[in-house]
DNA sequence: AACGACAGGTTGCAATTGCAACTATATCGG
DNA sequence: CCGATATAGTTGCAATTGCAACCTGTCGTT
């Protein structure tokens, strides 16, 4: 194979990579020293506010979070025995299950709101201006469904 | 706090993300499919490769490669199992290991880049020109310790 | 030397993730 | 209507990751 990649394209995507993983982690740190759940319950507990009442079908999530299925289904437990959602048989579709997110799921979305924003402050906003924020968002739009969250 | 992010700092994270995901799982899965060992492998034996007569700490992996050392420690061991790698007491300090590829572990090396050099192409490198490669790498590198791998 | 603080690694444990197999329901072609 | 196929979701199992506790050896201070 000539298919060998650009060195241009190594290194951006080595960047890529640290990137996301050195900021993430940070983020998850911040988190967690302040007693709060990971990422994931913040961003499906953020979808199912957005869905409003009508909740959310358990597939939609993991589209929304890019979670495969199984991964919902087993996030969604813990959720739910955390009470921060409810399960509730499907109408239009026995086999599914409709989605809601309760009070206290409203609630630690908004404890965790203030930490979240301040991470990514703190470990991703300050490094860039607002032209490169848009730079940075127009680039990566161009990956095929990145735009699509 | 009106430390609250800007929109335009949290579409780009969101799309950080987003890219990171979905490309490193497109990659996972062409390794996978080719029968291969996941890409921290990968990494870990390119670092060692680099190194070359001298080996690496294990401490030093883990600075190269973003790992935790227990998780160092325990990945080594799979790589050590596979004879990929070998760990040897250290001189200069008692506690340390010294780490070094064999030459399975180069043939797999030799073996990986293939697939996950077309795989960057297929999940990557082909949605940029160079010049957008080009800043994507300069953007990114904004962020602490990115440009150092 | 002797002390305590610290650094390099390992191990046990819990949480998360990925994969494959499974159940139950929908849907589509005939 | 019926069977083949596909979709929604769950569960069991293995691999990986993160955290905390631990052991050993180093280093700086006294």
């Amino acid at each position: 194979m000539n298919e060998e990649p650009d060195r241009r394209a190594i290194i951006a995507w080595t960047r890529l990579l640290r990137s996301h993983q050195l900021s993430l982690e940070r983020v998850e740190k911040a988190l967690k020293a302040a007693d709060l759940p990971p990422l994931r319950w913040y961003d499906v507990l953020l979808e199912l506010h957005r869905a409003g009442r009508d909740g959310l079908r358990q597939f939609e999530i993991g589209n929304a979070v890019l979670l495969s299925k199984h991964n919902v289904s087993r996030l969604l437990d813990r959720l739910e025995r955390e009470a921060l959602v409810v399960r509730q048989a499907c109408d239009e579709d026995g086999r599914g299950a409709r989605v809601f997110i309760t009070e206290a799921g409203h609630h630690l979305l908004a404890r965790m709101w203030p930490v979240y924003g301040a991470a990514i402050r703190a470990s991703f906003e300050r490094y860039f201006s607002v032209q490169e924020l848009d730079q940075l968002a127009t680039l990566l739009a161009r990956l095929p469904d990145v735009g699509d969250g």
